[in-house]
RNA sequence: GUUUCGCAAUAGCUG
């Protein structure tokens, strides 16, 4: 059973429908339909092959459910964006875990509803981090700072532990209204609190002082962090560009490409080339556009057009960018 | 079965 645990598990994150279908076959071969959490791995890789009805058969012929059956089937839904589905299901569970009620929540913010997704965090009758975690995420995301920035008092003034997912989304939210006292007081949080400077506190940090007007700052925590990521990077690039220090954004892409264990990609480009629309730096601009991109297989989107075309028309060279759209291999926008 | 389920940071233009 533990092979099969195992197997299910690379079938799920594959999404390959055929593997799933035969370790299906084989697990009822060998008789192990017994064993719920077998049967809980293979709901969910058909969830993951977006493979509903197959997963809702599996799930109404199964002899047992638990908690996990049930929260399995509701995610698969709630990925999917049916959040019809996903009620009718939730309303059939007779005591639905703290698990399952954050799941509806994230479902309910990820098709954009903030509103029911406050119902259900609101009508939950127990809560933990995650819990609190994806209903202030769902403000930020859904373009709310100032509602995440005031849940996430709550978790202060309820005495409740946030962890660095609560830090950085709260960051997160500093960066888009520019809150650079709320920012730098979460920032003394965190070094109060021993929080470990993993790369996405790091970046999320270094995201809120650029957005903020503090991109000394952002430089202090680049410098001083040990781990850094490819998002990393990729923010202290953009932090520099969009505060006017294009030379220096394009001087710090350098040492990316140079520093060997992370890899440039489509965020970076964008950075990059912002830079040299603010710098004035059109060749090096067309360069990037025409060679980095292929040198590091970053696909080029329209986000990339739109700065390369920026960078053309702002400095004149209209036919040039009025070239550049009409042979644009995507929909421009 | 040290798990089969939930929460995370970085992106352009119009501005």
């Amino acid at each position: 059973p533990s092979t099969f645990q195992f197997l299910l598990k690379a079938s799920a994150k594959s999404k390959s429908l055929t593997q799933t279908t035969q370790l299906h076959s084989k697990t009822t071969k060998l008789g192990f339909d017994s064993h719920i959490f077998l049967q809980n791995a293979l709901l969910n890789c058909y969830c993951m092959s977006r493979q509903l009805n197959v997963a809702r058969l599996l799930f109404d012929e199964m002899a047992q459910r638990d908690a996990v059956t049930f929260n399995t089937l509701v995610h698969g839904y709630a990925e999917l964006g049916d959040m019809f589905a996903a009620s009718q299901i939730f309303s059939q569970i007779p005591a639905p875990n703290v698990i399952c009620w954050t799941t509806m929540v994230v479902g309910f913010s990820d098709r954009g509803d903030v509103s029911a997704a406050r119902r259900f965090f609101d009508a939950m009758p127990d809560r933990d981090v995650a819990s609190w975690n994806a209903m202030i995420s769902s403000y930020v995301q859904n373009q709310q700072p100032m509602q995440a920035l005031h849940l996430f008092r709550h978790v202060q003034a309820a005495n409740f532990k946030p962890n660095s997912v609560t830090i950085a989304c709260a960051l997160s939210a500093c960066a888009s209204i520019g809150a650079l006292d709320t920012g730098k007081w979460i920032h003394g949080f965190l070094s109060k609190n021993d929080f470990r400077l993993d790369p996405v506190l790091g970046t999320a940090l270094i995201d809120m002082y650029s957005k903020c007007g503090g991109v000394e700052w952002a430089l202090d925590v680049f410098r001083k962090l040990h781990e850094k990521n490819s998002s990393t990077w990729n923010a202290m690039i953009n932090g520099l560009a969009m505060n006017g220090h294009g030379k220096q954004a394009l001087d710090l892409f350098d040492k990316m490409k140079g520093c060997g264990n992370v890899r440039p990609d489509e965020v970076t480009l964008v950075g990059v080339l912002l830079a040299c629309s603010h710098g004035g730096f059109i060749e090096e601009g067309r360069k990037h556009f025409y060679f980095t991109a292929k040198e590091y297989n970053i696909s080029l989107l329209v986000q990339h057009y739109t700065c390369v075309v920026d960078l053309l028309a702002r400095h004149g060279l209209l036919n040039e960018a009025e070239e550049i759209i009409r042979n644009m291999p995507i929909q421009p926008d």
